[in-house]
RNA sequence: GUGGCUGUAGCUCAGUUGGUUAGAGCACUGGAUUGUGGUUCCAGGGGUCGUGGGUUCAAAUCCCAUCAGUCACCCCA
């Protein structure tokens, strides 16, 4: 038979058991921490429709939608003229009306419309599932990864943002992870649109502002010319970044007076909202960034982002208040606020810098390996009484050279062998071999316990 | 969607100005050692040289196309 050489999907990864006791330790982290915090686990399905999916996550994020084609003959329904037209998209959309989730934020506003009678507000969930994009993968970008995410629905105060930040400190704290998390507010940035005179295009003229750091001040003013921007505007920009107006601490003060002379009243909001939320947050890693735009669109309010301090990465976790997410699906009025954490790429960082603790890939303790069938068996009753004990405990199941089961208990880093061959079976006695020393004695299995536990 | 780099054994890679039967390390199997792992020694299996075309007496090597991977941009966790 012809053998298909074996492939992944780009972007995807398998995970060997080495990294997933790795990953698993991030995750219990983080889990502990959201349950102590009192927040609930759900879960949604990998896929969801696409009506709910699309026009979430703006333009890009629509294109980034892995579509699922339609089962059964998909063609019955196909939009047979927009292929003649060669529309893909409007084809596209013709047999296809089921996308993996793109992120867990969406299919929590749907999950709480649907759920709403049983829910009860402020509605504290997390979740950590595998979201895909079908993005270009490159260092840090994956196709499929996972998200932590931890929201509360259904209470607009403050203090869930004062909350979400002091977890994301203690969670980056507990992962021996030196992180800033840089926070700004959308309404200040629409505040700063309405002051440059471009009030509708906010989103897009903050996502260039906050390029400033990369391409410096003659990259942004450029590539705002390109996306047609009024020069007057762009003239006021510069003067602005050229007096500093736009950096450190005194700017939030300025940045105020404009809104408070031109009467910008959502900017004026926004700037009340990070005082309160730089004075509470009560951490060294909060840093205001008043150029911080990154996010999705459905953001409204504050938005959170993590930058590593100890190596260049990408953001490691981000979040935002969303206070019309739910209304999409017919429910209004109910603001949420929620953080993200990006397993894979806090998995890339604690590996480049070595912070996993050394025991993530404890092994079992002990394998019995016997020498004929009926050692074999007998093997079987000692691993119940060892288990009992508490002890993870291995049985070799094949009758093959004795030398054969020495290396597989060797290369998996088991610390003791129980060798059971006749003469132990006679004598009930469990040679345990140390294979640390090499040290090897006969005990019975109640003296094995004792020296596994001790 | 745009650009750079790379495709040779399961993995990591070497392969000279194009030249006979394409190599190494690791991994795997067997043996030295039939009740003892890690070290060592010996032997062995394993290749459409990404794919298709072209140049040539001759292509892993040169040219073109294509596919895949990867990195960067865009955007994002």
């Amino acid at each position: 038979m012809r053998s298909i050489k074996p492939t992944l999907p780009k972007g995807t990864r398998d995970f060997n058991p080495l990294v997933m006791a790795k990953r698993n330790h991030i995750v219990s982290v983080i889990e502990g921490a959201f349950e102590l915090n009192g927040f609930q686990q759900i879960e949604t399905p990998a896929m969801e429709n696409l009506t709910t999916l699309t026009g979430k996550y703006g333009n890009e994020g629509d294109q980034l939608l892995f579509k699922v084609l339609n089962s059964g003959d998909f063609l019955l329904k196909a939009d047979r003229g927009s292929l003649e037209d060669e529309d893909s998209a409007r084809f596209g959309r013709s047999i296809t009306e089921k996308g993996l989730h793109y992120d867990l934020t969406v299919p929590l506003a749907r999950f709480v419309v649907m759920n709403r009678n049983d829910i009860h507000f402020p509605f504290k969930r997390y979740q950590i599932q595998p979201v895909w994009r079908a993005d270009r993968p490159q260092k840090g970008r994956y196709r499929e990864f996972y998200q932590c995410d931890a929201d509360i629905i259904g209470s607009d105060s403050l203090v869930n943002e004062i909350e979400l930040l002091r977890l994301f400190d203690s969670i980056f704290r507990d992962l021996s992870l030196d992180v800033e998390i840089q926070i700004n507010n959308r309404k200040i940035l629409e505040g700063l649109a309405i002051h440059y005179e471009v009030g509708g295009r906010f989103t897009e003229l903050t996502i260039i502002l906050d390029k400033l750091d990369k391409v410096g001040i003659k990259g942004v003013c450029e590539e705002l010319e390109r996306n047609d921007f009024p020069t007057q505007m762009i003239e006021m920009f510069s003067k602005d970044v050229a007096s500093g107006t736009l950096e450190g601490n005194k700017a939030l003060d300025i940045i105020e007076e404009w809104f408070n002379f031109a009467n910008i009243q959502v900017g004026q909001k926004g700037v009340q909202e990070v005082r309160e939320l730089m004075s509470a947050a009560a951490s060294d890693k909060v840093k205001l960034k008043l150029l911080l735009a990154r996010g999705l669109d459905y953001y409204t309010g504050c938005i959170f982002e993590i930058k590593s301090m100890e190596t260049e990465f990408g953001s490691l976790g981000s979040g935002g208040r969303y206070d019309d997410l739910t209304s999409l699906f017919g429910l209004d009025g109910v603001s949420g606020v929620g953080i993200s954490f990006g397993l894979d790429r806090i998995y890339d960082v604690m590996t480049e810098l070595d912070r996993f603790p050394e025991t993530v890939d404890d092994n079992a303790d002990i394998l019995l390996v016997g020498f004929d069938d009926q050692c074999i068996l007998k093997s079987l009753d000692y691993a119940d009484t060892i288990r009992k004990a508490g002890i993870k405990c291995e049985v070799y199941p094949d009758k093959v050279k004795f030398k054969k089961s020495m290396k597989y208990s060797d290369q998996r880093g088991f610390k003791y062998v129980g060798i059971i061959g006749e003469e132990e079976l006679k004598l009930d006695v469990i040679a345990l071999k140390d294979m640390s020393t090499g040290d090897q004695e006969e005990l019975a299995v109640s003296k094995v316990i004792d020296r596994l536990k001790g």
